[in-house]
DNA sequence: ACCTGAACACCGTTCAAGT
DNA sequence: ACCTGAACACCGTTCAAGT
């Protein structure tokens, strides 16, 4: 019933699958995870909802290549932000605040795929990354891979339920959010002690501060073991 | 159009909130996360799925009633596993410990729910057991917690993440399962080196070893810290 | 007091038909 | 070669009507 021009929002005269990536970031930034379906694609690009299934052999091959441009934006930077000369540690941090800014740039997207491994081309190149950064450590094969996978697996983990937080109705993220001045500073002293000895720092801590403590603490149980 | 007797699948003779929330766990179990929908749930009870908005506001309120179920299962074994006058470090072993079993028994539940806070009561009770452990460490109240939102977040975010992986539609689990060896393996040496030297480590390689491989770094980041 | 069932505004996907 | 549009089997939720 709506009649779109060919050219509305830019679409290029044919379909192609970078298009319909792009218009899915596009989607989910602007209106969250929940509002990637096929048929507000369809409206986003000004093409009957179906014409999707010319390009992907299902929705879930879209939401793995949008997850695949997200790793490709945090492997470019975290690149750019401690060369390969820069000491491991440093180019750990660089991986993991890169993933947080991603949590906070792209969060429905990290939603929907930070649990995935696709073997697409940018989690390989990431992988390799991670590697390179972990092998001199001078640790046994084994030891290299855990290192690897627990750097890895707690960066996408965190950033992937940061994404999920950040993803959230707005109405639904407020109540969350403010269940530690609204539940929890009025607990009974009695039975819930410990909580109320650190009210003030539990309404005042941030999730970014965590996510900086937990990457600054496995640094140190790594350097720890390498000792 | 299927006729239910009144004692079908044991329902009550009326609806409660604990007959729905065992009801939803029970299907969530058996068929996944995404099973659970309004009108299975009605089928599930041998009632019309509209009654269930008589006992829950809506669906959010539901899946959070079943985290709290898992979360006081946690609970109720981490105690167990070790007393209040064990080692800190046992203490936090066990909750993490039991949380990777939950992942592993509840999956779905966990999938639908770890990124969320609630203030219902069990996650209370988990808040003020992390806060007694990590308390007597001798820290500042802010680095306390820090340390407890380090070991509670990254419980909730790691275990989250293999509950999604647990409850992936076994097609598509077994596709990511396999990209170690179908993908990464036949991966051309110059390019990849490093993933290629640590093949076979990357495909032997296990999540719950990872899992623990993460415990134990951040136990031994923390006693660094202490120290 | 609680449950029913029609209805509304949505989903992902298939397939015959069009250009 | 690619797109359309009807159709199927679903969603969460509301509300008037029943008992």
């Amino acid at each position: 019933v709506a009649v779109a021009s060919s050219t509305t929002r830019g679409r290029a005269r044919t379909l192609s699958r970078e298009t319909i990536v792009g218009a899915a970031l596009d989607l989910v930034r602007r209106e969250g995870p929940q509002s990637l379906t096929v048929r507000r694609l369809g409206t986003e690009l000004g093409v009957d909802a179906t014409a999707f299934y010319r390009h992907f052999p299902d929705k879930d091959a879209l939401v793995l290549a949008v997850g695949d441009h997200v790793t490709r934006w945090v492997h470019e930077r975290a690149q750019a932000a401690a060369p390969a000369t820069a000491p491991w540690q440093d180019r750990i941090r660089a991986i993991m605040r890169t993933g947080w800014e991603a949590s906070l740039e792209f969060p429905g997207a990290l939603a929907l795929t930070f649990s995935r491994t696709t073997g697409e081309i940018e989690e390989r190149h990431m992988v390799e990354l991670l590697l390179e950064i972990v092998e001199p450590l001078g640790l046994t094969p084994t030891q290299t891979v855990l290192v690897y996978r627990m750097f890895g697996d707690a960066t996408l983990a965190l950033t992937g339920m940061n994404g999920m937080v950040q993803s959230l109705e707005p109405a639904i993220r407020e109540k969350d959010a403010s269940a530690w001045s609204r539940v929890y500073a009025v607990q009974p002293h009695q039975e819930f002690p410990a909580t109320r000895r650190h009210m003030r720092e539990l309404i005042d801590v941030d999730d970014a501060a965590i996510y900086e403590f937990t990457v600054e603490t496995l640094i140190r149980g790594v350097e720890a073991l390498v000792a």
